[in-house]
DNA sequence: GAATCATGGTTTCAAATAAAAACCACATTA
DNA sequence: TAATGTGGTTTTTATTTGAAACCATGATTC
């Protein structure tokens, strides 16, 4: 964690946000806040994880704009952490990590929990990369292009 | 890495992949190995890690079948590190990480590069999560079920 | 043919980080 | 008033990281 940032990648689309997330436990604490988890011990309960790193990890989600601190709902004097927008952009990615971790990393017959859409139970499309034409794109199709440098 | 997956975790789409590529390097080489870098040398240049640990996360990437070893095609007696088609399943991942990064870690008009279609070159769509019949989905239009248990 | 260099690593060691456990504060419950 | 649940922090130890030095191999220069 804040790790520096190696010199070619100061300025990386890729990189920044691995600062924010680069680590094991917080896309899991994410997920687990999609799922509707809010509260500390709820993070903690689920992902097994010690209090301290658990700790340290939503100080710095929060430090990052990505979950933010409300009092809690129910009353009680805790408070309670969810996602800010720029948390909720997560779910794309989040989605396609477990796309890929679908494809890769089961059984061919191994049961595996499903991302459905809540109106029709039918799991969701695979995620896909297109073109403005629509066109679907693979990795060889696209190129990085950088910006013109301005005087 | 090798970290012990939590207990409720262990059978989750979002974990197994993350204890693969869940450190701040791995994806970075993967991005780079997109961008047609190869060799141990291009990777360390690129990104300015430490030999041993990039020697550490390539060895992990090929254990995990995401990076496989060829000898280098030029000649020259050394090898080569090329992305399998597993590691070429990561590519929505690190575009859902690029759009990300691009949406939240840019001031407005701060320049940053873009994957662009190489046909057109134009800016490459946005990801998005379709249901099966082509809705637009967001984060709460969907559930995680869990497989039946068979007895 | 010997010395030098480029490449691709491994080894060593100090510093930073993570993890486990103990501890603490506050509020509620018994 | 004591015990308990929640949400942490502190302390200590183990693991990982990163920088630098070292090494092996083949190509290059002298």
């Amino acid at each position: 964690m804040a790790k520096r940032v190696s010199h070619k990648d100061s300025m990386c689309g890729v990189a920044r946000p691995l600062d924010a997330i680069g680590d094991w436990w917080s896309l899991l604490i994410i997920r687990d806040a999609f799922d509707g988890l809010r509260r500390f011990g709820e993070f903690q309960k689920s992902l097994g994880l010690a209090k301290n790193i658990l700790s340290a990890r939503l100080r710095n989600l929060v430090a990052h704009g990505i979950m933010d601190t409300v009092p809690a709902s129910d009353g009680s004097p805790y408070q309670e952490y969810v996602l800010t927008q720029k948390g909720q952009g997560l779910f794309p990615l989040l989605v396609a990590l477990r796309q890929w971790g679908e494809d890769f990393f089961f059984e061919p017959n191994e049961p595996h929990v499903t991302l459905v859409d809540r109106a029709t139970k039918l799991p969701v499309r695979r995620l896909e990369l297109r073109a403005q034409d629509g066109r679907m794109l693979m990795a060889e199709d696209t190129v990085i292009v950088v910006p013109p440098p301005e005087e």
